[in-house]
DNA sequence: CATGATATATATCGAATTGATATATGACAC
DNA sequence: GTGTCATATATCAATTCGATATATATCATG
């Protein structure tokens, strides 16, 4: 699944510009399963446009700077298609807060709390805007918000029950 | 935070080969939380190799081919440290899956089914493989396993009560 | 006993992606 | 006026992925 395809998926919510789409996968509908940089998305838009998979129009901004907004063409609704027929890869979760944890041996124990308490923050945060998302949205996408909330959910709670765990480790050994 | 760091943090779990050090991604501790591919575990190792923050030996074998052994050195240990004392980037998470449910509308009933069995059985699979993981763990280490096991059951428990959401959506909408 | 599949093991490389940086406009605070 | 923030586009070196190649050995299957 390449940033070309996210791209063309992106524009089936509605036309939007490169720094739009980016706000998707960072507090939009697709941030708790995907992401994808400026890095990426620009050029991603170029080659679609290139292809005629989409449309570009410059919309004029007074406020702020001008725009490119674009749009899915039907030959692009075509490609997402095509596209989508597959088996999905499996999924990648990278955290590196995670990872810290694993190796918790190797961290002074104010900075292993810090990043607990800064990775617990950012889930309730996520949460938080996981919930505020979206209106009118069809069953497919309620399906796929309630798992981003499962998910938060369980995270939080899981890290609350078990920070001591994590943050006392000394007491549990005592405690064997 | 780069391969290099990583393999440096698996080579703290004990010695391995780049082969080892790939399966703790597949299927060992670190699967539900990272992935790293041959093509960045090598080309890590032979830096590391060269910065001396590990050793390598080769190790022959029979009934199977040779391999070669490499082991965190103090200098090596010390890097990861280093390295650590950092607050994590957010976490990523990749699921095309999500994105195929996000966008079922686009996907054939059958397709949608087929990908959503897959998808739950992957993760059964997967709960069962965390499950199974580790024995004399550090408490530290039987947190991030537990958040896994947390992570997998409820996205488990989740798409088994919302299944309907996705796959019978025409229903929902009559139902409203 | 060939044939194919699977597991172990290392290595490489083009293509894709990231993360940082540059550039620009305008709002808003202090 | 000075700094910071949000909007907006774009580029690029460095990193990483995903696919492929190569090799050894086991095991099943017809």
């Amino acid at each position: 699944m390449d940033v070309q395809t996210l791209c063309l998926g992106s524009l089936t919510l509605g036309e939007a510009s490169g720094y739009e789409i980016k706000k998707l996968f960072e507090e939009g509908p697709f941030a708790y399963f995907y992401h994808a940089s400026y890095g990426s998305i620009y050029p991603a838009l170029g080659n679609l446009l290139k292809k005629e998979l989409i449309t570009m129009r410059e919309e004029v901004q007074d406020g702020r700077p001008d725009k490119k907004v674009y749009a899915i063409t039907p030959k692009g609704d075509a490609e997402l298609c095509r596209k989508l027929k597959k088996i999905p890869a499996p999924d990648k979760i990278r955290s590196e807060a995670m990872l810290m944890f694993f190796l918790a041996e190797h961290l002074e124990p104010s900075h292993l709390g810090e990043v607990f308490e800064g990775y617990l923050a950012a889930y309730r945060e996520k949460l938080n805007c996981v919930t505020q998302l979206g209106e009118d949205l069809t069953p497919h996408r309620i399906f796929a918000r309630g798992f981003g909330q499962a998910f938060y959910n369980a995270a939080i709670t899981y890290m609350e029950e078990n920070k001591h765990l994590l943050l006392e480790p000394s007491e549990q050994k005592a405690a064997q």
